[in-house]
DNA sequence: GCCGTTTTCGGCCCGACTGTTTTCAGTCG
């Protein structure tokens, strides 16, 4: 007993395991759900703030996590009780060479790497790497596998803030259930809204500061710390980001939260102004929120999103901060899909949900006709759509459901449906969902001619990025917000936290062009409507204000802007 | 293996398009 290691399990390294029997499940091609189900359990698993292993001791139900069933909690029971999954060692004895080592990477997929391994003639992940660092694999099997590959190698560094967003509750409950713990309170990129985070940072007030470190490693059952300093610790969680806690005292309170909210350039320039906050903390002053550090120095209050270091700090100088837009001014919905299409639920359902949110209109886009995966709608089931919308809305009042469509950009550039047809529709979102690889030059144009379509309102998802997926295709932004603003046209922001796209950069850069903005959230479900408080959160670190977004307006001064000469 | 406003079975996206890794696997929503 003494010699072994005295670390707990931690819920990651169950995780891990679950993870490599899905893995060598699917080399043996077993039932494909059943190695889904791992992998979701696996996941699901590396966001727990308890410990597995001490619930497993204390005989504590695991099914309440989701994903988790009789099966799954077995599985945890015998990695924790034996030190082993026996299906999986098994496993591990009869996979072919190379394909063991394939295991201990979860989010490379198989048959990708198999092909590699045969055609390379190598069966080892350290043979992938070298190949791989070689550039061997991007020239004979192209930039994306090779991308694939380097992201599948790798630990995952980063989450999507949408799922920072639950990991953040855990901890910060874990955090304040020290009775030590006075205050917490998240900063970082978090705090920033940014889309991918790669560390969670928390600033807390305590009276025993290396006894919260002691604590904390204990999160999810075993969180190593990886570096530690007088008030500071850091942390590696089990979903691959970091988590780094730095203590302050009431007085310095706003300093704190200012440095540990940051961005670097935002803190850099602000430093320019106020001189070093170590100074400031050495002062008698007190600073207990951010907003007396800015008003010292004569700046207004700057909202965490807005701090990356563009023009912020200017504009907080001059009292000409922009008053962010927030999902409470949101009036209706501009981007959502039906049963017509690939939703979930029928148009009335749909319109029943968004008025219950206190919308006034909800634009039904279903998808055009070409796009057939997506059971896009024909030319004659639209007709049929319009009238059946007039239909109901001569039924509704204070509510109105739009007429509209996801028209497809076909190669060309020209829009899926007749002139005729679109005409007939209260608005268009025009979006590109095929031929992706088109190179710069060539999909700007496709769009350009797409929005000389006098029917062409709204651009969706402008780069059809996939956050921590799929880079999306290149556009010269430039080209078509002047192009947008020439003919009327509008940008959408596309609020799926896999896409968030535009991008801020990019909708700032539009907006400060005075081309307006729809925030959309492109919702499959009546669930989906809530998820506008991503695209609200981007449309703010792009420094928008409800006069730049559109559906902030109702309906009947819409209409107006829809209308191109 | 999980799940349930479809609840103890039967689903769990899928199917057309694309193209060079070339006739099947990757890809799009």
């Amino acid at each position: 007993m003494a010699a072994e290691d005295p670390r707990p399990l931690g819920n990651a390294a169950i995780a891990k395991r679950l993870a490599s029997l899905a893995q060598l499940m699917a080399i043996r091609k077993e039932n494909p759900f059943k190695v889904r189900a791992y992998r979701r359990a696996a996941a699901r698993i590396r966001s727990v703030a308890e410990s597995l292993e001490q619930m497993v001791h204390d005989g504590g139900d695991l099914t309440r996590f989701a994903g988790v069933g009789e099966g799954v909690a077995a599985a945890i029971r015998e990695i924790v009780l034996t030190g082993s999954l026996a299906k999986l060692e098994r496993l591990r004895e009869e996979s072919p060479t190379g394909a063991a080592g394939i295991g201990d990477y979860p989010r490379l997929d198989l048959r990708r790497v198999l092909r590699v391994y045969k055609k390379l003639g190598i069966d080892s992940i350290e043979e992938l790497r070298e190949r791989l660092e070689s550039g061997a694999i991007e020239r004979q099997f192209g930039a994306r596998m090779a991308q694939h590959i380097a992201q599948g190698i790798d630990e995952p560094r980063a989450m999507l803030l949408y799922h920072a967003d639950a990991l953040q509750a855990a901890l910060e409950a874990f955090i304040l259930d020290d009775a030590a713990v006075k205050r917490v309170e998240a900063a970082g990129a978090w705090r920033r809204r940014v889309e991918i985070v790669e560390d969670l940072v928390f600033l807390v007030e305590t009276d025993d500061f290396p006894a919260l470190a002691r604590r904390v490693q204990r999160f999810g059952g075993d969180t190593p710390l990886v570096a530690q300093a007088s008030g500071r610790a850091t942390f590696k969680l089990a979903a691959g980001i970091l988590l780094h806690l730095c203590h302050e005292d009431p007085a310095h309170w706003g300093l704190g939260l200012i440095r540990c909210t940051g961005s670097g350039p935002h803190l850099r320039k602000l430093h320019a102004i106020t001189g070093s906050f170590r100074e400031l903390a050495a002062s008698p002053e007190s600073f207990a929120d951010e907003a007396a550090v800015y008003a010292r120095f004569n700046l207004d209050y700057i909202e965490p999103e807005l701090r990356e270091g563009r023009d912020e700090i200017e504009r907080a100088g001059s009292h000409s901060l922009p008053t962010l837009v927030t999902a409470a001014d949101i009036m209706g919905e501009l981007h959502a899909h039906s049963t017509s299409s690939d939703g979930a639920h029928s148009i009335q359902d749909m319109a029943g949900a968004a008025r219950d949110r206190g919308y006034r209109y909800l634009g039904m886009t279903d998808h055009s006709q070409s796009l057939k995966i997506a059971r896009g709608v024909s030319v004659a089931d639209l007709w049929a759509q319009i009238r059946f919308i007039d239909n109901l809305n001569e039924r509704l009042a204070d509510f109105r459901i739009l007429k509209s469509s996801e028209v497809d950009i076909l190669e060309d550039g020209s829009l899926d449906y007749p002139d005729d047809l679109l005409a007939e529709l209260d608005y268009t979102v025009c979006s590109i969902h095929s031929r992706f690889g088109l190179g710069r030059d060539a999909q700007t144009e496709r769009i350009l001619r797409a929005m000389d379509n006098k029917h062409f309102n709204i651009l969706g998802h402008a780069t059809g990025r996939l956050l921590l997926k799929r880079p999306g295709y290149e556009i010269d932004i430039g080209r078509l917000v002047d192009h947008a603003k020439q003919a009327g046209c509008f940008f959408e922001i596309n609020s799926s936290p896999d896409r968030l796209d535009l991008s801020a950069e990019y909708a700032r850069i539009a907006a400060l062009a005075g081309v307006k903005i729809a925030v959309s959230t492109d919702a499959h479900s009546t669930r989906e409507f809530p998820l506008i408080r991503c695209g609200i959160d981007q449309a703010r670190r792009a420094g928008l204000e409800k006069s730049s977004v559109i559906n902030c307006l109702p309906w009947e001064d819409l209409a107006r802007l829809f209308r191109r000469a």
